[in-house]
DNA sequence: AAACATTATGTTATAGTATTACAAATCAAA
DNA sequence: TTTGATTTGTAATACTATAACATAATGTTT
């Protein structure tokens, strides 16, 4: 039983197949890197894929990364607040955060416009940590 | 001559015919609805419309919508800060907005994550003003 | 257990988005 | 006016995502 299990037992089998390929990567994957990966297990079809994960974002434990065009495990359970990616031109590691100041702001802009929100992205391209030291 | 043409006046055909198309619109278009509009000014091929959009996004005359995969003309020339767009799932209007707040929110979690921040992407999806009141 | 609805899966084909590669034309200096 | 750089034209291809339809598994009610 992993991490995942405990928290949704209800995943499928190809679910979970995807959840397991996206948390092992370390870094996000797209829908083909996926397939690839998951050949051995008998997926066949990029349909396959992208249902779980459509399932997975449904059950709020995958993001998407639209700058990307790939997804990443969701790193816990801020499922309220909009979540930032860090992404690392360099090494292609990404970090999730959740920062108030930025959530306050999305409403508050929001508001001053007349917008009401419902989803919302934030993706900061740029070098992390470790590639900026060397 | 256009608002364009006098702030940068070096535009090529191409880049002006796309730019132009773009401002027409009223809203984001993607690059084959581009293509299609831009067919009756010769073009023939969806490179013509992503190198010039490539250009237009290098002089900071364009936005891509990274949601959407569409483009938007730059509404004004705060070319150091981070737009914001908010993009009404309804009626399709995309608005841009400058936020001192979400800028400073990029730059201090960057920061705190040691973290060089190169690019930020900030896109809200909800309702609109005008759609709301309906 | 049988009947039914619901959800998940398999598979093929196709639609939508973006880039590679190479040739030709244009433009801007020296 | 030759050179070199940029822009353009064109065809082919790669990458990303969804539609449509068939089948199987699951859950629920009787």
């Amino acid at each position: 039983m992993n991490r995942h299990a405990s928290a949704k037992p209800k995943l499928t089998r190809n679910q979970t197949l995807v959840l397991d390929a996206l948390a092992g990567a370390g870094q996000p994957l797209g829908a083909y890197a996926l397939l690839d990966v998951l050949r051995g297990h008998g997926f066949k079809a990029p349909l396959q894929v992208y249902r779980a994960l459509d399932q997975l974002i449904e059950l709020k434990l995958v993001h998407r990364l639209e700058s990307l065009n790939a997804w990443t495990v969701c790193c816990d359970n801020h499922h309220k607040d909009t979540p930032v990616f860090a992404i690392c031109n360099d090494c292609g590691v990404v970090t999730e955060h959740f920062d108030t100041q930025l959530s306050n702001g999305i409403n508050s802009l929001s508001e001053r416009s007349g917008f009401v929100p419902d989803r919302s992205i934030i993706e900061i391209h740029g070098q992390c940590d470790k590639c900026g030291d060397a």
